[in-house]
DNA sequence: TCGAATATTTGAATCGTTTCAACAGAATAG
DNA sequence: CTATTCTGTTGAAACGATTCAAATATTCGA
């Protein structure tokens, strides 16, 4: 290790005995240059262990090849499966992908997002936390290419994939109604998230034509497992006149949280006494205590269309229009909310 | 919009009436400035919607306040655990973590170690699929600081935090065999992969004293719960003289996948038939249909040291010393092994 | 009020690439 | 044999921030 900087592309240079044009196009325009050169520069990089600066790079392209990707929870295995997704698209098409973890909190998300506006990435893919209007115009004037995930925007703001969480929680409580319950529990984070906003607008939806019926909403600030078996203690704690005899969580980590709670630290016996149905179908819902009826959502596909369309959007920035890709969610039924 | 092109500092400078230097310094060293130049070049930032390019910050500074996480599987709740203690710990110290998902493919995991070279990240924790001692002595030639995360190096190559798997493995198989278990089917990925290879050692050490008891090992390229109902179909197909009394699953994803197998797919009764026990503790474990026996490791601890070792690296070079830090698996019983 | 000491500000040089007009040599055509 | 392409190669000029010695302001003590 003879000196302690990195050698740079005029180091190789000096040693193959060429211009830095010349090692510069044998990196990037090998085509132009003559075979023995090539043989020249390549001998030089490899005798060297030169790795090109992408700073420098992209200090010089203006922007970098890479993309970033903010999920609400990166331990959720939707997001991940969803990261995954993406991935793999970005990989196939040249690009990395860079991910970051809000934790559903606010300024989290705006450091990632300046974070991922100072590296000059080509876009960003957002699960966006909180109000979305502001922040998304906000990075999209300064040129930050969004598409929006796992949530829809307005039409002329930008790109979104998503699936359709009205019809998500409507198909979920009619589910529920259907198998006789009236009582419905909604479990979810802070309506403030978008995604809960509306899968709690579907399932009121559903009711709304249904006599006899009333949903009751419980809402925690993290929708992970804790935070489920804590709500799932309350649910417990209730009068039984006051307890509900279904319980719609607005995601699988909540529903398997309340399983929890309800099945080890009580006997309630679910679903005879208390159905339960979640939301994403995580790999995990088939193999619950009681299976776990639960809302499919196509998270790798999600993320995979997501990249396409940040691409469309860079690569033709002229004729791109922006789309709302609303996949329908499916509903999955297993033991958890059937009641023969 | 006026321009196209985004703001410089140029372009601050003009419009504040200051030179370069100035708005330099009131990004980096504000104490330098004076109040109301301060407020001159901070209204120009806000009225040009100036962003500070990273990559020009970076070609300056020699290397980016950025650290990369490769690990196996991002899916994998562990590994997200994993992620987010190293990620709270690195915006703690003012950088950020870049994640890169390298699916146990050791070329993928080969693409993003380049593309961090590429970016002078300050180093990077690694989760290694393959051979460790090549690739990582080879990145460390080139200078890009490396910590081993839920794998253990050879002292001298560079720091390492894990568990041990081996008294994890080792403790697993004890546990069986105190349940009175005598034929235990082994569920891993690749041997090639040296937690499973280590878990599979602990496993063996435990049956060496007993005697009348045996292992079978049953290898699946994948570590998911797919690929975990696979293998549970296959041990169910098997001769009745064949088929093990207990299985030890080297993660809790190919645990689940197999008590998805055996006790919807098939009638056995766990642990009545077959104990199983699996590895991680992630959060469903104990929501399993069967609650599931695992070995518990402290994903986000393991996360958060990784990052301050590899921190403590790079900020004295001269006096680190590489330390292996080994965490000791905790045996967690439930349902899925307790036979009475 | 003056000079010394201190506080601010300046702007050119630098980091390592890529780009591109200019150039040299070789091949081809007339 | 000269004009015309073609092929390769060259090297200086960006890109946009940081740095730091030098220049300029300001403050303070006598």
């Amino acid at each position: 290790m003879s000196s302690n900087t990195r050698p740079s592309i005029q180091d190789v240079a000096r040693l193959a005995g060429v211009a830095v044009g010349t090692v510069s196009n044998v990196l990037n325009n090998p085509e132009r240059v003559r075979a023995e050169t090539t043989e020249k520069v390549s001998r030089a990089i490899a005798q060297l262990g030169f790795i090109r600066n992408d700073a420098a790079r992209q200090l010089k392209a203006g922007k970098s090849q890479t993309i970033g990707l903010v999920v609400l929870d990166s331990t959720n295995p939707f997001f991940g499966e969803l990261a995954r997704g993406a991935e793999d698209q970005a990989m196939k098409e040249g690009l990395a992908l860079i991910l970051g973890n809000s934790g559903n909190d606010e300024q989290r998300e705006a450091k990632y997002l300046s974070l991922f506006e100072e590296q000059r990435m080509s876009g960003v893919l957002l699960s966006p936390s909180g109000m979305t209007a502001s922040v998304v115009s906000g990075i999209r004037n300064r040129g930050l290419k969004t598409v929006l995930v796992d949530r829809m925007a307005e039409i002329d703001l930008c790109c979104s994939v998503g699936v359709d969480d009205v019809a998500g929680g409507r198909t979920a409580v009619s589910h529920l109604l259907n198998q006789g319950r009236k009582k419905i529990a909604f479990v979810g984070g802070t309506v403030a998230t978008k995604q809960v906003a509306d899968r709690l607008a579907g399932a009121k939806e559903a009711i709304a034509g249904v006599p006899g019926t009333q949903i009751k909403v419980f809402a925690s600030s993290d929708m992970n497992v804790l935070a489920g078996r804590s709500i799932g203690e309350q649910i417990l704690a209730l009068a039984p006149e006051e307890k509900p005899d279904a319980i719609f969580a607005a995601n699988d980590l909540l529903a398997v949280g309340i399983l929890q709670a309800l099945v080890f630290r009580a006997e309630v016996r679910v679903p005879e006494d208390i159905a339960i149905i979640g939301y994403d179908d995580i790999d995990f819902a088939e193999a619950a205590i009681v299976p776990l009826s639960s809302i499919r959502q196509p998270a790798a596909t999600i993320g995979a269309t997501a990249v396409e369309l940040l691409l469309d959007e860079i690569e033709n920035p002229e004729t791109h229009v922006h789309r709302r890709v609303m996949y329908q969610p499916e509903l999955v039924i297993r033991a958890s909310s059937k009641t023969n």
